[in-house]
DNA sequence: CACTAAACGAGACGGTACGTCGAGTCTTGGA
DNA sequence: TCCAAGACTCGACGTACCGTCTCGTTTAGTG
């Protein structure tokens, strides 16, 4: 009834998951700029067409082979304060980056400079993922005071994630664990509610 | 002396100008990616070999082209406080990056991302021009007290511009002038004595 | 007892239809060279496969479709004389090829030149049924003695139809109704007793 | 004065050359059908844009490659008779269409059947060349009076060289010497004055 | 003042990758 | 068992630029 495939060869599982690995293969070992269609489909031993059946460019193949492996799940452990869970995820977020798919993410964000399509998808399918549950843990840190309560989420996300995004697409400095700490900790005196000033 | 060469038609300074110029007005009309060294001959009259001759990437000829227009200079008027500099300053950068500039300065951060050179010259001709006032107000701040002389000046450069290129990068939330207000009122807190917190 | 399928879905003989005159819609329409397999099989709204698992390729399918809509009968008339069934029949023939299955014939000699069973079908299947008769006259006129006794058939077929097939193909010089009739008178000097010319 | 290229580096007459040879060697080895751009940007050590610049379709260069080598020269010898020249000019034209030419010929005569451009470049730059002297001197004959002087000569022709033709690309029969000698004695026949019938 | 040598425009060269089309095969579910 | 639908591999298509390479033509400065 919900079916709406009537009849045809069913997509080949095999192929599209050939092409997904195969993607992320070269990506890993070249710059994603010099990842072709025509590479993929060798790699992937697969026809070329059959990759742009279902992918329209190869931004969106890009962006789904991505999710599809190195896609990280940053698991988001409860701690007993928001300021120490922060101070945890932005641990992790940097852990990743410093990964190989701190390079993949920051050459997709490049082609997504010339693309917006790609910029696009990378912000609803991988960034909004990403930051959701961060985005949580500071309403949480305004609810308990911790956090001040006027403090804009948006604005607080750039003030944290905006120095290591920063870093690791101008390269001007390492990213590095002990720059996920000094970080936090200074950012963190931004977040707090105003009033401790007036001491 | 050291002048080597002897003989020989000298370089033709008007083509030298007429590809940077070609090369701005192509980067104004199109992304950066989809310029291509053709058109910029093309449209500076001029033959491929002449743009080989003296660059040897596209990537550098954008650079020096951006530099040789747009480059911006962002005079940095002596305020009364390192605070009140730093946040005139902020304004003016975010001024410049919601120009036209802004785009095509994201746009080469995004080649960057393939390109390692693009990115070094990026930083070295640009981005640390640029930035060498703002660093000396951070240290005039630190001398003065009003912000923490234990401060990092890269971290609290980071700190303070890394969430504006985090937006204008990643497009999450449009840059604005209310944005430069209200990052700044927080950023310096951040940056400001832990003596507060002593108390 | 001859009959050997025993169960499932017999032929579909609509299927069948559809695909013969699908593809003589096309061949009217375009080029048979342009007819694709594809196109038929969405014309007829059928399978790809359907057509596969009744024609070997292309060109059977083309001819089959031919013979099946526009083969000529050329119905040959008892004339009181063999010069004159020849001349009669040379007109019906070049009448016939005037008509749109010239093209479509020329275009199968066409295809034929590259692929030895569409040569080998159209001479079978079309050549030789329409030609039968003609071959019969001229035995006639060699027995009746108005053509030489001497007369090697072939010959005499390659003499009259091979000027004809010549225009057709090289396109040189049209065909026309005049032109049948002077190539007939002509020929059939050709054809006479040798002795008339030893008087 | 007459040269029209100002500047700019000359066309490769090697590459030209090779472009040309290449598609001669295909040709042979394989159905002109099958012949690709491709394979003969390959075969040729070239790269396929070059092709295209200058020629527009495989069509243009096959014939030009075909008139480069396999042009025949039928050199038309002066004979003592209009009748002996003809025989003469038949044998060679046979000889020539039973060697490997022929095959090439029939082959381009069918790929004109979808392609106006290739007949007609066909009939241009081979046919025309090719046959005027046959044409010179069946007019010479009709001077002489040993051919009937009111024959056409575009008929003329086609008695002639049709059946040839003919059998080249219908294949029913073989071409051979014999046949060309059979042929020519009959269609002489048909070339002579009318006035022989007269008696 | 002629000569020389570098830089110029033009554009052809061998390549690589593009995105599309059609061929012929394979694999479903439904009739 | 046959059908439609349609996904599959394969390979050629014609195009756009790449970066390199001649060409013949300026155009300074040197000898």
């Amino acid at each position: 009834m919900e079916n709406e495939r009537k009849a045809g060869r069913p997509r080949s599982e095999e192929a599209h998951q050939a092409i997904l690995s195969a993607t992320n293969r070269l990506m890993e070992a070249t710059a994603v700029r010099n990842v072709t269609i025509e590479g993929i489909a060798k790699e992937a031993g697969v026809g070329r067409p059959t990759i742009y059946r279902w992918w329209d460019s190869k931004c969106s193949l890009v962006m789904d082979a991505f999710l599809d492996s190195a896609a990280p799940k940053i698991p988001f452990p409860k701690k007993k304060s928001p300021v120490e869970a922060i101070k945890e995820q932005v641990k992790r977020v940097v852990k990743l980056l410093l990964g190989p798919s701190g390079r993949i993410v920051a050459e997709i964000i490049g082609e997504g400079q010339s693309d917006a399509h790609v910029l696009e998808e990378f912000r609803e399918r991988f960034f909004s993922k990403l930051f959701a549950p961060a985005r949580a843990v500071i309403e949480w840190g305004k609810e308990t005071g911790e956090l001040d309560e006027n403090l804009d989420t948006d604005l607080a996300m750039d003030l944290i994630y905006g120095p290591i995004y920063y870093r690791l697409l101008i390269g001007h400095q390492p990213l590095s664990k002990d720059f996920a700490t000094v970080l936090t900790e200074r950012v963190i005196m931004a977040l707090k509610p105003i009033s401790s000033k007036a001491l």
